[in-house]
DNA sequence: CTAAAATCCTGGTGGC
DNA sequence: TGCCACCAGGATTTTA
């Protein structure tokens, strides 16, 4: 049961763009505190009424909503969030532990089964988002970029590829199915990477990335919903995440699972070194 | 610096 | 059938 990703956040994103550009916070409901991170519950309900939503935006994970005083309302699905827009009268959803009301009569629905999520209002976005490693997708992130933060680095190469700070965006489905494409072993150190190595990685990274993106996202288990509450595509292109036991579509030998770095870690013996 | 462990949660699973 | 211990998993925090 994977989190949505950064192709699984894109999709999302774009589907919000439609239902909310425009629209204005009428209210909120909160049903689980924790998940209102920041600021206090109250304060968080008084100074969301009335903000418009002026752009949506992603950045790594996190949905970013522009809002039209100046506020930043930020969003984290973590494991099993999802993000919905409904008529208001509409059934409740069980798991609505978050409903935002529109001027409209729709509601945003923040539902989530394990309460990880999470939501932030904030004037300054940097102190949520601010210190994110770069965006692997973006024109400006070139091989130069990814072979220098490599080489400063030491540590475990799956453990660095979710670390957010290092690259942003990557869980653990896209590390696992990049790794795979370069050919290289999950638990290579940072520093043992040829500058061939780098360079597959790299250019791994941003082929995943982009074919998950076109797949609209990775959907097991249906832990990830797109915003009409369809499933992505891409789990029917997965090369060895939970493929356990499975053969390898390269060489045929059996993908193993192990755990590195307390994840669990698909991967071909034969073909990752 | 790296890294391991604990934390937050609950549906699903496997054992008996 | 029912009970229950246990697990997964992102990010943060704590501890080594």
């Amino acid at each position: 049961m994977p989190m949505p990703e950064l192709p699984e956040v894109e999709t999302i994103v774009n589907g919000l763009r439609g239902p909310l550009i425009g629209r204005t916070f009428t209210g909120v409901r909160v049903g689980w505190e924790n998940i209102v991170a920041r600021p206090a519950v109250p304060e968080f309900q008084q100074r969301i009424r009335g903000q418009q939503i002026l752009g949506i935006r992603r950045r790594g994970k996190y949905l970013i909503f522009d809002l039209s005083r100046g506020d930043s309302l930020i969003i984290h699905l973590k494991m099993t969030g999802q993000l919905t827009v409904r008529p208001g009268d509409a059934q409740a959803d069980k798991y609505g532990h978050t409903v935002f009301d529109l001027d409209d009569g729709c509601q945003l629905r923040f539902l989530d089964t394990r309460k990880f999520g999470r939501v932030y209002l904030v004037a300054d976005e940097g102190e949520v988002v601010g210190s994110l490693g770069p965006e692997p997708l973006a024109d400006n992130f070139t091989l130069s970029d990814f072979s220098a933060l490599i080489r400063e680095r030491a540590g475990t190469l799956k453990p660095l590829l979710l670390n957010q700070k290092f690259i942003a965006g990557i869980g653990n489905i896209y590390a696992d199915e990049a790794l795979f494409v370069a050919g290289i072993h999950p638990q290579r150190k940072a520093g043992t990477l040829m500058g061939n190595e780098i360079k597959r990685l790299y250019q791994a990274i941003r082929q995943v990335l982009c074919q998950a993106l076109a797949d609209e996202g990775t959907t097991f288990d249906g832990a990830y919903r797109k915003v009409d509450g369809g499933e992505g595509g891409h789990q029917e292109n997965l090369l060895v995440f939970q493929r356990k036991e499975q053969p390898c579509p390269r060489c045929g030998s059996t993908i193993e699972r192990i755990v590195v770095g307390g994840r669990g870690t698909y991967f071909c013996p034969c073909c990752q070194k």
